[in-house]
DNA sequence: GATCGCATGTAAGTGGTTACATGATTTA
DNA sequence: TAAATCATGTAACCACTTACATGCGATC
């Protein structure tokens, strides 16, 4: 697995919880996911393609749907094996890039002014992933009780809350430091 | 800043502390900083080239290190202005890619055995790196308060600390959940 | 004299983003 | 009839990784 394209993978993921054409699964990505994943449309299209020649996926076009037509894919047997192959696979660290670790961490060329309106800034960023998180949370604990992937749905976005919290609260403990060795 | 390359950013930022050789600077990143930056060798070298041709950066070659002379890079006046602007503009959301969680979130598709010995081993890389991150502070405390990013560096570990413990903590939480609904 | 660590680097390829093109249908 | 939304797609370019090449000096 030195180089398994995880993209394909996700996008595999995603269409085994239903059949979804191209543009569904951008939608939803960015409802529901953009926290933890994220695709562009000059990835999903190209995919989509190769993995239906290779036989992991199969479509046919939505006849009933407006304007332009629909082609929706879904997921061949042998895709979900593909997929639960990898599913299996332990995940191992990829490259973090943390900019405003980075930033932080660089702090010394900033003055105390400066430095509180970055945090500030990614403070307010993290309360409103927060906000989305929980309103997403509460929509699926509400109308989707009954899918068969509810218990690992509320199990990502237990942790994204969790997570995140935390993050915010080390905003609120960083900016109370910074604004007693300001006056 | 539609596409300002952030490696050569971070690169920039770490050679403001102190003159340092491409060599370094991968020591350093490994050492102290994988767990927010990671950067390869075929980024690394050819981004101080550039960078010295722009006037960022000019070097010199150490006539005293043994073994294949290296090379020492500091930061020029020019440098630590671009730098400075950078460090300046606010953090925008890049794309996250948390492949445990998509792994998660796709649960569905794995016994339960499976899944725990998935949230298994990621709480122990989690649990590897808290102590990791634990080590490096503690050395710092001890060995560089009087560094004048000292203050900077303590924030960066305590981020660290706390949301890395709470990954750990999420981990335990969900072991605990998956235990009882197996037996 | 083999191997390890220091030190710098490159070729080839993959992965990914930005920005744009296209065109139909619905709504204002 | 203009604008918005649905829907699919591509060209060009940039970012990044993998794997390898090179070669010196110290150590075993």
């Amino acid at each position: 697995m030195a180089r398994c394209n995880k993209t394909a993978y996700a996008i595999l993921g995603f269409i085994s919880k239903r059949p979804m054409s191209g543009y569904d699964i951008k939608k939803v990505l960015e409802r529901t996911s953009k926290w933890y994943w994220a695709e562009s449309n000059a990835q999903i299209y190209p995919i989509l393609k190769r993995m239906e020649e290779k036989g992991c996926l199969e479509s046919h076009v939505d006849e009933t749907s407006g304007a332009r037509k629909r082609r929706i894919y879904q997921i061949t047997e042998k895709g979900l094996d593909k997929l639960k192959t990898w599913l299996l696979q332990p995940v191992e660290p990829s490259t973090y890039r943390n900019e405003f670790i980075l930033k932080i961490n660089m702090g010394q060329h900033l003055s105390k002014e400066q430095l509180v309106q970055q945090v500030e800034h990614f403070h307010e960023r993290i309360q409103k992933q927060v906000k989305e998180i929980q309103e997403i949370r509460n929509y699926i604990e509400e109308e989707h009780k009954d899918r068969p992937d509810y218990p690992y749905l509320m199990m990502t976005y237990g942790y994204a809350t969790e997570v995140w919290n935390t993050k915010a609260a080390w905003c609120e403990k960083t900016l109370a430091e910074l604004q007693e060795t300001i006056s």
